[in-house]
DNA sequence: GTCTATAGCAGGATAGAC
DNA sequence: GTCTATCCTGCTATAGAC
């Protein structure tokens, strides 16, 4: 009496919805077909229409069911950096952000689609980038902005601090998201002694940018 | 005897190369139709076919013949910056490359397509990745390595040095791509101005990255 | 709620006239 | 080289049985 193609302890639903979330990721919206996500969730074709109304609302439920509880995952995992030394050293917070979009609380799997799904968004907004930019991207920066004010010298602007921390998600996504590009020109694989390398470079060179920033440009 | 409907002053091979392009930046591959390209180029459905056999081979020649030629302008501006400041400082460098991506030698347009089109393919790579990481970015990075190795501390391993450029392009990379994200969190239009404002930001950031990269660590 | 069948349309590619 | 007409496949969405 196993399990025969995949777990299928979920309901329906929820199936179509993790399916969904990963193909879309690996080949963007016009790259999936409703027959391959029915497929893959081992449901009947008319499935989507039924529990969604139409492909686009599936796609829509993909990032308010899946993307953005996940988003909070890893802002969460932050916060609890955060709560763990308090206040927490630019160092610690910094290491933190690395951590949480290169290794931290999601696998690789999990990591890879998340920001698939965000560079997606990025390169050709859909009504969920309003969700995605509103319900995490501009709560999260004022958080890491409210958390790294005490600590960095206090002539530096709003605005500094803003791109500063703007400055450390970019290189932050570019090592993560780019890592195709970034094995081929290092030559290294992403294996765990070159993620706490980026991690500690990250960190190291942010923390430089943050000092210099912070003596009158 | 005026011109109609756009400049059709190139050849119908031209023009489908300009606007695959500009639609395969915009939507995706599989987000656009020959029908829609042959369309705007104003073709004939079967031009696609002639010209270049199919669809898959009309978008690895849009790479070819119009990225490539594309990064290899904003290599060559980056050059003449270097050959104008011989040695250049590591600011001077550092802005040559922030402005060659967030303005420099492309219009907006330009720019846009030139990023998009990137990005999708790091994404999810297609055969067209293997030009781009071996035709444009390794060497585009070896050669910056090089440049910068005179002026930075002699302490700086090889490695460090490229996570810093890497790191470089990770900032400018994002402070271009994600602009959507970067006007909503930053509250700022991307004008000339903000731009700037931006230019000098990575400069700083990335001296003062540089400089405590290079100091132990 | 789940399934089959199918409508109705858009997709890539090609044949063959000119 | 260019164009029209067309093939055939695959798509989303829905109707209606169960």
């Amino acid at each position: 009496m196993g399990i025969k193609e995949k777990q299928r302890v979920n309901f329906p639903k929820e199936r179509l919805l993790d399916e969904a979330e990963a193909l879309f990721a690996a080949k963007g919206y016009h790259g999936v077909s409703v027959r391959e996500i029915t497929q893959a969730a081992g449901c009947n074709l008319a499935s989507i229409n039924y529990h969604f109304g139409n492909k686009q609302n599936l796609y829509l439920e993909v990032f308010k069911t899946r993307w953005i509880p996940r988003a909070m995952r890893i802002r969460e995992y932050v916060r609890e950096v955060i709560a763990a030394h308090r206040p927490p050293s630019p160092a610690e917070l910094i290491e933190a952000v690395a951590k949480a979009f290169l290794g931290g609380p999601l696998s690789d799997e999990e990591r890879r689609r998340h920001q698939q799904l965000m560079f997606r968004e990025l390169n050709r907004p859909s009504e969920a980038f309003e969700l995605v930019a509103e319900k995490v991207m501009r709560p999260f920066s004022k958080e890491l902005m409210e958390v790294l004010r005490p600590c960095v010298p206090g002539d530096l602007s709003e605005e500094q601090l803003l791109l500063c921390i703007l400055s450390i998600f970019g290189m932050v996504l570019y090592f993560s998201f780019a890592q195709v590009a970034v094995s081929r020109i290092t030559g290294r694989q992403y294996d765990s002694g070159f993620r706490s390398r980026l991690i500690a470079h990250i960190v190291q060179f942010s923390l430089g940018g943050l000092k210099l920033t912070g003596s009158g440009e």
